[in-house]
RNA sequence: GGCGCUUUCGUCUAGUGGCUAGGACACAUGCCUCUCACGCAUGGAACACGGGUUCGAUUCCCGUAGGCGCUACCA
């Protein structure tokens, strides 16, 4: 059995965003189906149709498009094993249910959400099991006939899995290891619903993991303590031989104080905890993105993966293909990680640097647009080449180096008073002439002739870069000189420098 | 409350029955330098606590405490 093709699944509910937890969660199924040339399965799980939020589904598919997580098969993607969405899967689960019936493995309730609200506030941690079962109003206990009429009178009813106390069940998980439980301590859980005739997670993930073939489910931890009642249900219908290993993945933790991501602690330290912006429907509250907040997708991926795995050496910076080279579900930590932020910012920045200066133009470009600077790909790619190194996110280029493309309106006060000499203006002027006389206006060149010009007049370095740098910039920051002088070029830096002048004096 | 999972620097983590407990982010300092960054170098910083087992435990066992999760006709 363990021969068989590796395939898993991600199977999100349409109930919203994806959250970023989620995304990690598929992402550690996507390397390790790739790594064992295996198939990842896009199931939608929507057999709640009280939360099913419209738009959801794409939203999801979108997300993983961005990030580069790709499907074999699934919704939207095809296969053999369909239909992929649980809604659409109805009269399978009907025939599953009925045969957990047929065999006594579970049981018709008719007690009402009502009635069992009522018990449960009556008394203290009522749970309905083998203890109280006898006591309750379903097919156990009522005469067949009744449970018939029941039935036939329109009377709504639930499945209930008839869980065996006092056995011990084993839940092998590749993460963990062995856990085992009482199943005394399980409850009757609902495996098929009245009120939208649907199955349950339950039912319908058992059912569907069969049938779809799937090897191993890598999941949150949040479904630990059910794993043991997926296990009988497994032993229920006799799949127990085929039935997927284990891997509880630990939780994505908040990156200060108690419990686990929100939206919350995002908006509040400014982060997204979504990939992509969503807008809400309802509420048309819109939360943001990764995407949209100037995150590339490699970066995303790369500090993912590293919350709660690692390889086991000092590498850090990894592609898609290293990962999936390197992944392992047995060196995922046991313990929830939180999500420091700061760190996939130091990722987006190792991102920018080994990306090519041409595709870091090309994100660029319409920020550059935005602020009305018509520039070509050429000057672009020539700026970043010399500025991607100080930023973080694309779009902090501008700030950095807006000097390429508008002249300053103002001097910073301060840098002037640092900078700018009684005798500037004169040495400014100086220094126009000498550029002004140059037939050459390359870099190498500028450099070459101030430098001897200052050697010569016995001028210090110091004073004359730094308010040359004041003249071009506005303030006291940016690349070497000439490589700001001779970008803008010749026309251009004499005009700042004279305007310079005559505001400074 | 019950049940389960979990615990190494502030954070993500590596690691071993005997080590100066390693790396990264963040922080600090220094170097570089025409400025600001980048970069480079250096530094501070951890085995939750209490019992065992052992010649020796951060490592193995048992407790305690903290953290997280589940406890729905939600997933």
């Amino acid at each position: 059995m363990d021969n068989r093709r590796v395939r898993v699944r991600f199977a999100p509910s349409p109930t919203g965003p994806l959250h970023i937890g989620g995304v990690r969660t598929a992402l550690y199924n996507y390397l390790f189906a790739k790594q064992n040339g295996g198939d990842l399965v896009f199931r939608i799980e929507d057999t709640d149709s009280n939360r099913f939020v419209p738009g959801a589904e794409e939203y999801i598919l979108e997300s993983f498009r961005w990030l580069g997580v790709k499907f074999d098969e699934g919704v939207s993607f095809g296969g053999n094993y369909g239909p992929y969405r649980q809604s659409e899967r109805r009269e399978i689960y009907k025939k599953y249910v009925q045969q957990l019936l047929d065999s006594g493995k579970a049981y018709i309730a008719f007690d009402t959400p009502e009635e069992l609200e009522a018990k449960r506030a009556g008394i203290e941690n009522f749970q309905y099991d083998a203890s109280t079962r006898m006591g309750m109003r379903n097919s156990l206990v009522l005469p067949a006939d009744e449970v018939k009429a029941l039935i036939g009178g329109g009377h709504q009813y639930v499945v209930r899995f008839k869980v065996e106390p006092g056995e011990k069940v084993l839940v092998d998980d590749i993460i963990r290891g062995e856990v085992v439980i009482d199943s005394s301590i399980l409850d009757d859980k609902v495996l098929y619903k009245s009120a939208d005739e649907l199955p349950t997670y339950h039912l319908a993930n058992i059912v569907d993991d069969h049938l779809m073939e799937i090897s191993h489910v890598i999941r949150g931890e949040e479904w630990l303590p059910s794993a043991p009642l997926h296990v009988l249900l497994y032993r229920a219908f006799g799949w127990e031989d085929t039935m997927p290993r284990f891997a509880h993945l630990s939780l994505l933790l908040k990156p200060e104080g108690n419990g686990k991501l929100s939206k919350r602690d995002g908006d509040r330290l400014g982060f997204p905890v979504f990939p992509l912006e969503w807008h809400d429907p309802k509420s048309g509250a819109v939360s943001s993105g990764f995407r949209e907040s100037d995150y590339l997708p490699e970066a995303v991926i790369n500090f993912l993966a590293l919350l709660g795995w690692n390889p086991g050496d000092d590498v850090e910076l990894m592609s898609m293909e290293e990962l999936v080279q390197k992944f392992d579900l047995a060196k995922c930590s046991k313990a929830g990680a939180r999500f420091d932020y700061k760190k996939m910012v130091w990722f987006n920045h190792e991102y920018i640097l080994r990306k090519s200066d041409r595709e870091i133009a090309e994100i660029f470009m319409p920020v550059v647009k935005a602020h009305g600077v018509d520039a070509s790909p050429e000057y672009l790619e020539r700026i970043v080449s010399l500025m991607k190194g100080r930023v973080n996110f694309v779009h902090e280029l501008w700030d950095a180096c807006s000097f390429y493309f508008i002249a300053p309106a103002e001097y910073d006060e301060k840098t002037v008073k640092k900078r700018w000499k009684e005798d500037s203006a004169q040495k400014m002027g100086e220094l126009a002439e000498l550029l002004g006389s140059l037939e050459d206006f390359s870099i190498e060149n500028q450099d070459k002739a101030v430098h001897e010009w200052i050697e010569a007049k016995g001028y210090g370095m110091g004073e004359i870069m730094n308010a040359f740098r004041l003249a071009l910039v506005g303030e006291g920051k940016g690349p070497q000189m000439f490589d700001i002088s001779g970008l803008i070029g010749k026309e251009e830096t004499l005009a700042r420098l004279e305007r310079a002048i005559k505001v400074l004096g």
